[in-house]
RNA sequence: GGGGGCGUGGUGUAGCGGUUAACACGUCGGCCUGUCAAGCCGAAGAUCGCGGGUUCGAUCCCCGUCGCUCCCGCCA
């Protein structure tokens, strides 16, 4: 090696001793007759001194110097001065006297200062991505994100779980996210896809007798991207035979919780993870993945203005159109200016309107378009209800359920943004479970699976598929942590004739059938334990572990929001030798 | 596919219908033997993303376009 320790390792019990360190010059400080380096590896900095007295040679080679240069130096630790000692370095109380400097690599001065927590515009630091990752904030990140896979694995190890690989170039199928395909040079006009995850083959590896399967498996998605959605991702996937939600739940929750107190820059708020029924989250949150760091409810008053004089309640009342409010803490001192804007933000996420009632912070007055329209007692029943006070702004919507829901979670979000309830550095978890097994409204008539086609329907609810399809909830779970989905799963169908009911009722027909999910249904006939199993999201957990806003910051090289890759300059095109290769033409 | 935000020396920002385009950091040179966000002195460095339009005059206003980003749709 071409170091004897590690630049984060020196402390004062290793003074006197020869050391060769090997890394990156952070900084010089050219004092005239002695020079100062900080020189940074992984592990830290360590304080070099190259002193023009005791060696002529280091220091003419210490001049030349600059930063990003990488450097050996070999020396010997000594005690800093007294008075000299770094209070904000590990290795503040030594620093290496050097008796030997060599410059193994001069470097350009970098587009941006890597010593710097400094924002830098997010194209260059994806072209340069190798610098960006240079910096201690992506460093930091990619270690936490080893420790948790680290921790995974043990943990999974130790439960008599085996890590087994699945393919990457498998058979597209035509439900769910967009494929990426991959075209076959054997058999013309043919495509692998790559997998939006090993669903199927996990399912199968339980059929196989494996019993207990993981996998930190790459999953590919040719859909458009978000903050937390890259083209691909990794996911924790794993599948249990023998088990019930419960088991599951329980072995997730206890695996999170070991792994954030282990690993996380960001504490838990709970170790005991709420569960909640998907009615009672959207009910309560207006969304299936609410974010539980704070209140702000959904209130149902549909019962108390079903007969006030503001006809737009009333006749939504009628009309079986719920009314439902939210109770901000606070702000009923809002300008006309700022409750146009919130209506404004509210249309934008599907409102006709925005109705709001303020409370006066000192003579509780209500104050609002629609206040006339409520008698006093009916003022007093909205407020308790709500738990408003003084100082208090009600937000109110009327409409479709799923309009209102969705108006007041944005609301709900937003205000908790502006308050800064969302911005609280806690992980809060729950669970949603219970969720339908398909999805409201129909497409192309036909039935739509809210989860996937091989989500098991609660065995009580199975008569219900005839009758009521929509009133069928099923043993799919999530797992919801500040908003955001970080784990999904479900108990699967391990019957073939359920199976093949299920896939027929969301537009299926038995030849289809056969031809894509064939060798699922086979293996079906052969013995198929129950099973189930969740997919925890890698890189949205350990995002909001390092409480980073996007999965970029805790992914070695991300793509764009255009799923480019700007530092290869990926996707690029091709030499026509190789389009013919694979029996493609391109439309132009 | 749609909507919002951003784009000014290498970096981060300021600015404004007419400026010598400002500041900080960085870079380069000089001085300095105890600095660690070193200090002091000096210097270089900007077709104001690109194209078009309005105007006597555009970095600024308008349109288009490109790039980055956030959101909606989409993501079984």
């Amino acid at each position: 090696m071409l170091k004897t320790v590690h630049a984060g390792a020196l402390r004062l019990e290793n003074v006197g001793q020869t050391v060769t360190l090997a890394g990156w010059v952070n900084k010089r400080r050219d004092m005239g007759g002695v020079i100062f380096i900080d020189l940074r590896d992984r592990d830290g900095k360590t304080q070099v001194v190259v002193d023009s007295g005791r060696n002529p040679t280091a220091f003419s080679i210490a001049e030349q110097i600059r930063t990003e240069y990488v450097i050996q130096v070999t020396g010997v630790v000594s005690p800093r001065p007294q008075g000299q000692q770094n209070p904000n370095l590990p290795t503040g109380d030594i620093e290496v006297l050097a008796d030997q400097v060599e410059i193994l690599a001069t470097a350009k001065t970098p587009p941006f200062l890597i010593d710097r927590e400094e924002a830098v515009d997010e194209s260059l630091r994806l072209k340069y991505r190798y610098l960006d990752l240079r910096r201690e904030r992506l460093q930091r990140n990619l270690i936490v994100r080893h420790k948790a896979i680290k921790f995974i694995r043990d943990f999974l190890d130790e439960r008599g779980f085996l890590e087994i690989e699945t393919p990457i170039l498998f058979k597209s199928t035509p439900e769910g996210a967009r494929d990426y395909l991959v075209p076959s040079r054997v058999h013309p006009g043919k495509f692998y896809a790559l997998p939006q995850s090993p669903q199927q083959l996990k399912q199968l590896l339980m059929v196989a007798g494996i019993e207990r399967y993981f996998q930190i498996a790459r999953c590919f998605r040719d859909e458009d991207l978000r903050a937390d959605r890259q083209p691909e991702f990794t996911q924790l996937d794993m599948e249990i035979s023998f088990v019930e939600r419960d088991d599951i739940l329980d072995l997730i929750e206890a695996l999170i919780v070991g792994m954030i107190q282990a690993v996380s820059l960001v504490p838990l708020a709970s170790t005991q993870f709420p569960r909640l029924s998907y009615r009672e989250a959207t009910e309560r949150y207006g969304t299936d993945r609410p974010d539980i760091r704070f209140g702000l409810e959904l209130q149902e008053i549909t019962d108390l203005v079903a007969n006030s004089a503001f006809r737009v309640f009333a006749e939504n009342a009628a009309a079986n159109k719920p009314t439902k409010a939210i109770c901000i803490p606070g702000c009923g001192d809002y300008s006309r200016k700022q409750l146009t804007d919130l209506e404004e933000f509210a249309r934008a996420n599907g409102a006709k309107a925005l109705a709001w009632l303020a409370i006066h912070p000192e003579n509780g007055e209500i104050r609002g378009p629609i206040a006339k329209f409520f008698t006093v007692d009916q003022l007093i029943a909205l407020t308790e209800r709500l738990q408003a006070n003084p100082g208090d702004l009600i937000l109110i919507s009327s409409d479709e359920k799923a309009i209102v829901h969705n108006v007041l979670s944005s609301l709900r979000m937003e205000m908790a943004r502006r308050l800064g309830y969302a911005q609280k550095k806690e992980l809060a978890f729950c669970w949603v479970v219970d969720f339908p097994l398909f999805e409201e409204g129909e497409e192309e008539g036909h039935l739509a699976p809210s989860h996937h086609m091989f989500t098991a329907p609660k065995r009580e609810h199975i008569p219900l598929l005839d009758s009521d399809p929509h009133a069928v909830l099923s043993e799919q779970y999530d797992l919801v942590c500040n908003g955001f989905e970080v784990a999904g799963g479900s108990i699967r169908i391990h019957e073939r004739e359920l199976q093949n009911k299920i896939m027929q009722m969301i537009g299926f027909s038995v030849e289809t059938a056969k031809e894509q999910f064939g060798h699922m249904l086979e293996a079906f006939e052969y013995g198929a334990p129950p099973h189930g199993g969740i997919a925890p999201g890698i890189d949205r957990i350990v995002a909001l572990m390092c409480g980073e806003p996007n999965i970029r910051e805790v992914m070695a090289f991300p793509k764009t929001a255009q799923a480019t890759d700007l530092m290869a300059d990926a996707p690029s095109e091709v030499v026509q030798r190789q389009l013919d290769d694979l029996h493609i033409a391109v439309k132009s």
